[in-house]
DNA sequence: TCCGGGACGTA
DNA sequence: CGTACGTCCCGGAT
């Protein structure tokens, strides 16, 4: 029996969402004419009526503890000890939750001397033996224990209830490295704080996880306890009756004896008169609606449709009415709607704890939501118009391209994105959701929709709508967006939009042996260096607290100030090393090895963190996150992972080839920056050296010190590649000085001399700036533009920044622009020769591919065909091909 | 629990 | 007194 032919049983923990939902809304806004809050009964039935809508449960019960006490405050006063007084607005809601789930036809259960995560915990083993799916939706972490094959987790998020996570067996693994059966065995050493059950001293998750992994269970921990060395040992050996209370207490039963059994649970109709009567005592109209409609939906309400909007609505707004559609109606009215798929849609896709849920599709007139149940075979029409080139319309369309191909949909002809178009308009900040662009371009409100929302504040208006306000967004910026941004948004950015979608749902393999290794060598050597650098001062302070630093090196010291800042004198990096010289004391040395070590270990042991069941890791490409037009990537940001450092570079070591992939491959433009300068400059000096410079730096260094390139030395090389690529940046002579650590005498000749053989360079930098005042922006070579506003601000700081900003955009942007053409031509030809190889990062001037058996050498042509050719510039773009097994193999 | 600042990784 | 990012930790405010 597959798993959507089986029967789903829902069951909640009753008080524990209820009081989630009671602290994530504000008291004072929910309270009837009776003075009764309500938010916490308002927060669950919301949430209620989701977690319905997206699994479709066939049956459902609420538990509910009786009383804070059970068998386990019998045996243990002190369980749950920590737990203040019931705040005085939460009382009274729990029996109207259970009158009002009474009048929705859902059983509530609850046991004299139980908890309700018993009676959960029974329910969901016999509801698996039984047959079903079981949900079980708890903010209790003990509930871990329950899950299995047949069983899994609904769990709020920490920040408050608005999402719930799903973990099965996979999840659990992913987050804890054990089975779901052996988290009360961790819990039980580590201790629950909300629980206020004690664990042992010094045993955090890791630690009991590595004894749980190597022991198998906590028998077998307590059983070679003796064998575990160090201070934990002994805690362990000391305190191991605490573990072993905990176990017994955490520890969920699963034959409480129950008047009835999940098969009694069916989802009955609900009682639409008391529902009623319960709803308005409560006075929740927008949630009456709601449950009215949602029963019609589900077939457990004979009439009211309630799916269309009252035309009092779209009297005053225009918003056309909603129609629920489905098979041949849908089929029909697609066809109509896009004029056989030549008239772009709105289009949006709603999505509920990851899964597609349902689309919302809009005309200009007319609009349309189509529930999305998996296995239905009338879709047809519908799969065809998503994934043909037909025109849609959306917001944030990389999101929802990746939900809809992870239910097993294909989306293209993505012909506009409002979050790209006001990007391009607009690149500086962050990015707007929908309800913020209907609000800043059209001056309306749309009621926040988020479709992970738990606990909607507000009514959300149907995802048809959504799309129907997508269309007049579109039409907005449309107008707003200038030809060449235009040009940008349909030749670059929309076409980018699936090609990286891919990159972030292929993900790359990274080795979490590699990881462990590093992970545990930095633990030590950084704990090492700390009690080192202790010793140096005679006492223990935070090292990761510049405040802590100050006081030891400024005060208890008494070492020269550093360069100021806002909480007193600086200890980066440089100062200290400057300190170093002026001062040298060894725990300064100390403290920089300490900041190298802990900076790795952090960066490693959050990729650990990151690495999913298959061992890849995905990043999330931020299209919009930059005001230059390059992209950002983030959670986890593989964009600056370690190179420069043979540690960083171990760990770069640890992104391998695919299992079924022969090698990485890594391509990257060498000095892309300069070479755009180069060509937008038109220097004839640097275009020279680039056509024949074998080492761009020597030659540029013969130029400006006037000697052979030969007699170039090491030094003066150095010089003259720190200018070159501060140029970029808009460096001062006083900046460049620091950095060599040269006299500003020295520094400025030598900017000097440079510009004297370079001059179109200085002419070029000047010109940038004085026509982005003229014009208020500045342009890449491909056109995108970068609004600038300070540029005449009568405040020097705030001037000088806008200059070097945009002094720098052109060069940034075109780099940026240059890698996405190349990204888009490569992406093309792989797709157009059927070829299995993968691209799979990019990081500002490098992509990383993964390579297929026997495509080496096809993959490497084009991929130097498409990057080399991606710009045609009055000098060469030169391209560094390496491969190997690893990443940092495969750097050249 | 949130937020700004400091620090530091990358191109 | 060098551009563009994201993430971590700390510490003070909430």
């Amino acid at each position: 029996m597959s798993d959507n032919e089986k029967p789903t049983l829902l069951i909640i923990d009753g008080h524990s969402l209820a009081f989630r939902a009671f602290y994530a809304l504000p008291v004072d806004s929910f309270m009837n004419r009776e003075g009764q809050h309500t938010n916490a009964i308002h927060g669950f039935i919301a949430m209620l009526i989701n977690l319905l809508k997206a699994e479709k449960p066939t049956h459902l019960a609420v538990a509910f503890d009786i009383s804070r006490f059970s068998f386990r405050t019998r045996e243990y006063p002190e369980y749950k000890g920590t737990r203040g007084e019931t705040p005085v607005e939460f009382i009274g809601q729990i029996p109207l939750l259970e009158e009002a789930l009474k009048a929705m036809g859902i059983p509530t259960v609850s046991k004299e001397d139980y908890e309700a995560d018993d009676i959960l915990a029974t329910l969901a083993k016999e509801g698996a033996e039984q047959g079903f799916h079981v949900y079980v939706v708890s903010g209790d972490r003990d509930a871990i224990q329950m899950i299995g094959d047949d069983v899994t987790l609904l769990y709020p998020n920490a920040r408050g209830v608005s999402e719930l996570k799903r973990y099965d067996r996979d999840t659990v693994f992913e987050r804890y490295g054990i089975e779901p059966h052996q988290y009360p065995d961790i819990a039980a050493l580590v201790g629950e704080t909300s629980d206020n059950l004690i664990g042992i001293d010094k045993v955090g998750e890791k630690t009991a996880v590595k004894w749980i992994v190597q022991y198998g269970s906590l028998a077998g921990v307590l059983e070679h306890a003796d064998e575990i060395k160090g201070v934990v040992g002994e805690k362990l050996r000391e305190q191991k009756d605490r573990a072993i209370r905990n176990r017994k207490l955490n520890h969920l039963l699963t034959d409480v004896d129950l008047p009835f059994g999940p098969a009694d649970l069916e989802r009955q109709p609900i009682d639409e008169a008391a529902v009623r009567a319960v709803f308005d005592k409560l006075q929740f109209k927008t949630l009456l609606e709601r449950v009215i409609k949602l029963a019609g939906e589900d077939g457990q309400l004979s009439e009211s449709d309630g799916s269309s909007v009252p035309t009092a609505e779209v009297e005053e707004t225009g918003i056309p009415p909603v129609r629920t559609m489905v098979d041949e109606e849908l089929a029909k009215w697609l066809d109509t709607q896009s004029a056989h798929g030549t008239i772009a849609l709105g289009l949006r896709v709603e999505t509920f704890v990851g899964r597609v849920t349902g689309l919302g599709i809009a005309s200009a007139t007319d609009s349309a939501y189509v529930p999305w149940e998996t296995d239905r075979p009338d879709y047809v029409a519908l799969e065809n118009w998503l994934a043909s080139d037909a025109p849609k319309y959306l917001q944030g369309s990389k999101q929802q391209l990746k939900a809809l191909r992870r239910s097993g949909l294909d989306l293209a002809g993505i012909a506009f994105d409002t979050s790209l178009a006001a990007w391009l308009l607009k690149p500086a900040g962050k990015a707007d959701d929908l309800a913020s662009q209907v609000y800043d371009f059209l001056g309306e409100r749309l009621p926040q929709a988020d479709p992970n929302q738990l606990v909607p504040d507000t009514d959300a208006v149907s995802i048809a709508t959504e799309a129907w306000y997508v269309l007049r967004v579109t039409e907005y910026l449309a107008e707003k967006l200038a030809q060449t941004d235009r040009k940008v948004l349909d030749e670059i950015e929309l076409p980018l939009v699936p090609v990286l979608a891919t990159m972030e749902l292929d993900g790359i393999t990274v080795s979490q042996q590699i990881l462990t290794k590093l992970s545990g060598e930095l633990t030590n050597v950084s704990a090492d260096l700390a009690t080192r650098a202790y010793a140096e001062i005679g006492r223990e302070v935070n090292l990761g607290s510049p405040k802590q630093l100050q006081q030891v090196l400024f005060e208890e010291l008494g070492m020269p100030k550093t360069r100021a800042n806002k909480t007193g004198f600086s200890t980066d990096a440089a100062s200290l090393t400057d300190l170093q010289e002026q001062a040298p004391h060894p725990f300064l040395d100390l403290l920089l090895k300490h900041r190298d070590a802990t900076k790795l270990k952090q960066i490693v042991e959050t990729l650990e963190k990151a690495v999913d069941a298959n061992g890849r890791v995905h990043t999330t490409y931020d299209q919009t996150g930059t005001s230059t037009g390059r992209i950002s990537s983030n959670d986890p940001n593989l964009q600056n992972i370690p190179v420069k450092t043979s540690v960083g570079r171990e760990i770069r070591s640890a992104f391998e080839k695919g299992e079924n992939f022969t090698t990485l491959l890594t391509a990257d433009y060498s000095q892309i920056e300069m070479r755009i300068m180069a060509h937008l400059s038109g220097d004839e000096g640097l275009i020279t050296a680039f056509n024949e410079g074998e080492d761009l730096h020597r030659f540029v260094g013969s130029s400006v010190f006037g000697v052979e390139p030969a007699d170039v030395t090491p030094l003066m090389r150095t010089k003259v590649k720190a200018m070159s690529y501060g140029l970029a940046y808009g460096l001062s002579a006083f900046g460049l000085s620091k950095q060599l650590r040269i006299e500003s005498s020295e520094a400025r000749k030598l900017m000097t001399d440079y510009f004297d053989r370079f001059g179109a360079v200085r002419d070029y930098l000047r010109n940038v700036v004085e026509q982005a005042k003229v014009d208020g922006y500045t342009e890449t070579i491909f056109g995108r533009r970068r609004p600038f506003g300070d540029l005449n601000s009568s405040n020097r700081v705030l001037r000088e920044n806008a200059e070097r900003a945009a002094l720098n955009a052109p060069i940034q942007g075109s780099a940026a622009d240059i890698l996405k053409i190349a990204m888009l031509d490569v992406a093309a030809d792989l797709r157009d020769q059927q070829l299995g190889s993968r691209l799979l990062l990019q990081v500002h001037d490098e992509l990383v591919f993964e390579v297929a058996d026997d495509e080496l050498e096809t993959l490497t042509a084009i991929v130097r065909a498409r990057m080399g050719g991606a710009a045609e510039l009055r000098v060469p773009l030169e391209v560094q091909v390496g491969t190997g097994a690893n990443w940092d193999a495969a750097a050249h």
